[in-house]
DNA sequence: TATTGTTATACTCTATAACTATA
DNA sequence: TATAGTTATAGAGTATAACAATA
């Protein structure tokens, strides 16, 4: 088997392991009252760094007029806050609210749930696998 | 560090790297003039295995209802074909057509590309992480 | 009665294009 | 002129509920 071969089965296998989770992620998406793209939109907000909405438009790979329609959706929950940047006016920076904050938290928790597949691994070869995976995440 | 973080930290790990590729892979099918459902979708349907509606809805997360549209979309384009099942007539199964085939053919090609982070790794390292995961998924 | 797939409805996501207000 | 965000529009995805055909 040549290199490019195990690449490709590396690649297969990673998307098998996430492809299996997605049911896994849609739920905790329904069960916190959140679509998708507001969940990553969430996740992607931390509380210390405002994003512009621009910004989140590109983390979340789409125009920046959807942009609008999920951010005004948070915020009528109350979940994030818009406010007009300092150094340009035409920017607004997104803030998350306190109840924001709590629900990024129950995402973060949720999705941290480990998938029971890994209980295969020891804990040597869950650490050997850490240390490769680095390399790829950077 | 607890064996309990290092699974977090891996899982953690192959989130961010599947995350990373996500733009690419709503490239794939922007390219292809398909909507991600739709390209899911083709993917799970085999050319040899004809797949009931209700099959396809559950490994799309999904309700029966909203394959009924994708599956019209993919139908108009000559992508897909219903065939009543023989030994239930309630039952659709779902046929790929050449076109389908071939097209689904591309998304595979497309999909199978690897990321340009797995050149970090040497051939045993990608081995070994092939090894590891191969155990997680089975 | 129960199940498969469809239809009707309402809401969300999506891109494109035109617009506004700033710069 | 150019850019950030909005609005308008049209198409697609989504769940729920009601329905037809079949079992």
């Amino acid at each position: 088997m040549r290199a490019t071969d195990s690449a490709t089965e590396l690649w297969t296998l990673l998307s098998q392991v996430m492809m299996a989770r997605r049911g896994h992620t849609l739920a905790i998406a329904a069960e916190l009252g959140l679509s998708p793209p507001q969940m990553w939109a969430l996740r992607h907000l931390e509380s210390e760094t405002p994003l512009p909405m621009s910004t989140l438009a590109g983390l979340l790979h789409c125009d920046n007029s959807n942009v609008t329609g999920i951010v005004d959706r948070l915020e009528a929950r109350g979940l994030v806050e818009r406010r007009p940047a300092a150094h340009d006016r035409r920017v607004k920076h997104l803030h998350l609210t306190a109840a924001g904050t709590e629900l990024r938290g129950q995402v973060g928790e949720r999705m941290a749930e480990t998938p029971e597949a890994f209980a295969r691994l020891d804990a040597s070869e869950q650490q050997q696998l850490v240390a490769l995976l680095r390399k790829i995440a950077m």
